[in-house]
DNA sequence: GCTAAATGTGGAAACGTTTCCATAGGGAGG
DNA sequence: CCTCCCTATGGAAACGTTTCCACATTTAGC
């Protein structure tokens, strides 16, 4: 309220001045670098203590021409598999001494250029980049003209472009082959964001590779938006209008859940009436019953590695070195996929769905709610 | 390999040079500030276009004695309602041109103190802070010495430090009025980290008052590790262990379900065995069978209220001012709770715990996946 | 006891920017 | 015609640091 007892900055100078010496020196002494004797430095050392002196990283930084800060561009944090590569890192960068600058997307490529672009005003070391789309990426580009390292993260374009990912079109292969396994015939891929990504085009076009090589009929696709309640409504719709389909593949986990939701809000049994598999492997997917088949990737260690891989390019020396392989990934078994629906079963579900098309979709709900 | 093309930075003296006028002119012409002609505005904009001239923040950070960046310490990004209320942060700042500095703390102490000084270091505009222990708490104390704008976020101690958060007291509260409500006399609380989380106990103070208020026991508690793994275990053994208990209370929605799928694993069915309430509302509570009776709480607009609250006490005057009052919560009724089993359901719960104990854990699962 | 090297020190320049100040031309008002 | 003020401009200082360099002192080698 009263006394204006407004903080002073205290700089190398203070420290030099109550010391006794040039600032020259404190910097050397502070810094552990050049020559200094036993005594001045206790001297620095005791006066640096006594005024609280903090070095102004801005200063350091405009001397040395650069930060010990990392720019992260990533789509959104709403996804958990966002979230925990970030903290994966979050972790690392920490371990080695650099900050984390953080931008979210939303998947918005002009958004993107102009994130990357305010990073390299702040003058990064380098950037950690997911998007959307690889190819001609604008702010990949200005990095590479800029010559500023950086690391991709979830990307990868087969053959051009390598990051720390795991390799999408084999693991939808791998989907594919499975459910074929399983023996089904007809089966769905649901995304969100389809054309707006890479990852999710070539997951699918891995799990079409797989249903033309093992006979299965070429997929239905489905685009849902992401808004919760929404989607909700749209994969109710879908699945009414595709009763043929057995089983369904998920761009991730979160949508594979929802679709399993849906189909409980027809009155559908899973794996009874429908199979579903989702991607990413969250946790989630273990509690739920029945528990979620799917793809299990280890989004937190690839946030690792692609910062440990980015601080090896900036020369500092990391405790252990990331692993040169694509990221590892692996399909676990649920109880979300099943055999295929067969006489009874299908009768039983075409009969339910005959009678929810006779509902408003607010039916639905009324009548499930009763 | 061959032709070293070093990119050079191209600054305020190179666009003066080029434009055939001082550094002072350019200066204000980029800035608009300041007198100038249009003559040389025209000559300067070109100058700088043709070399693709960018601001270096360093320089004018170190000129202007600040950033324009704010520095973020929350415990942890795995948990889903941290992740979304960084979003919400994350979209402010961005909306206002500020950056977003991030550390993740653990729920460690010296951790978040190390990084508010990193911050400090790095001359951040001010904080969002998020902490396990609010009081004596050494973080705020140095901010406060050094009078550093910050804003907390999740926090608040009633009668003192403030911050957006929901009256978790009082939410607490709530949930025991609703469970004494259903006919519950016997309840748990369910939480990760009680003895570190000033929230979780604030939630267990009401919980607790509330239980007294309408004749419950006091609840039993329980703290389980995080490592979902071992979560599933010794929640496991919670439920054996206390047979009576008939509704849970579980600090978030994460250990709510896992609480639940917990109980599946025992053979217990929610509600008819036991009732589970959770805390947060994470959209993964509406798409499990039964829904998730929780508290629902906005992360995302806390998030984004705190970041304006502290854009405002920074003088930037920022597009809607933010809510007053203390974040909204609300109870959601869900599936999950129910009336206590009577009877023959409460027959039917003892049975099934009493062959659960003549298993080994392991024996259990074997069993279950069978 | 002499040079050469090793050790210790501080002045000053530099990093890229903003901004104070001095200077100067031009128009208006007396 | 002389002030005065307004517009326009660039030189130079300042922000806090690192580091080059020149200089001083000590130690080592003969």
């Amino acid at each position: 309220m009263s006394g204006s007892s407004k903080y002073r900055e205290v700089t190398i100078k203070d420290v030099a001045k109550r010391a006794g010496c040039g600032i020259a020196t404190v910097s050397r002494v502070l810094n552990k670098s050049g020559f200094s004797s036993k005594e001045t430095r206790e001297k620095v050392l005791a006066a640096a203590k006594d005024l609280g002196f903090e070095f102004n990283e801005i200063g350091r930084s405009l001397k040395r021409k650069g930060t010990q800060a990392i720019g992260c561009v990533i789509p959104s944090l709403i996804n958990p598999v966002f979230a925990s590569a970030l903290q994966g890192i979050q972790d690392e960068l920490d371990k080695n001494g650099y900050q984390l600058l953080l931008t979210c997307t939303d998947y918005d490529l002009k958004h993107e250029l102009d994130a990357v672009r305010t990073f390299l005003q702040k003058k990064v070391a380098g950037l950690i980049i997911t998007t959307g789309r690889l190819e001609g990426n604008a702010s990949l580009n200005l990095l590479k003209e800029r010559e500023i390292p950086y690391s991709l993260l979830f990307n990868y374009l087969p053959g051009s472009v390598s990051g720390v990912a795991v390799d999408n079109r084999a693991a939808g292969y791998e989907v594919g082959r499975r459910l074929a396994g399983f023996g089904h015939k007809a089966c769905g891929y649901v995304s969100v964001n389809l054309s707006g990504s890479d990852r999710s085009q070539q997951r699918l076009q891995g799990f079409r590779q797989a249903c033309e090589d093992f006979g299965l009929n070429a997929p239905t696709i489905v685009e849902v938006s992401d808004a919760s309640t929404k989607t909700q409504d749209e994969l109710c719709d879908y699945l009414c209008a595709n009763s043929g389909l057995t089983a369904f593949f998920a761009s991730n986990d979160f949508i594979a859940l929802s679709l399993i939701s849906a189909a409980r809000r027809l009155g559908l049994r899973v794996p009874r009436h429908l199979s579903v598999v989702g991607f990413d492997g969250i946790e989630m997917g273990l509690l739920v019953d029945p528990p979620l088949a799917t793809i299990v990737t280890d989004p937190r260690g690839m946030g690792g590695v692609s910062a440990l891989r980015l601080l090896m390019e900036l020369n500092v020396d990391v405790e252990n070195a990331p692993p040169e392989a694509e990221a590892p990934y692996s399909f676990r078994e649920g109880g979300s996929l099943g055999r295929p629906p067969s006489g009874k079963s299908v009768a039983e579900k075409l009969q339910l769905l005959r009678q929810c098309s006779e509902f408003s979709r607010h039916g639905i709900a009324e009548r499930n709610e009763a």
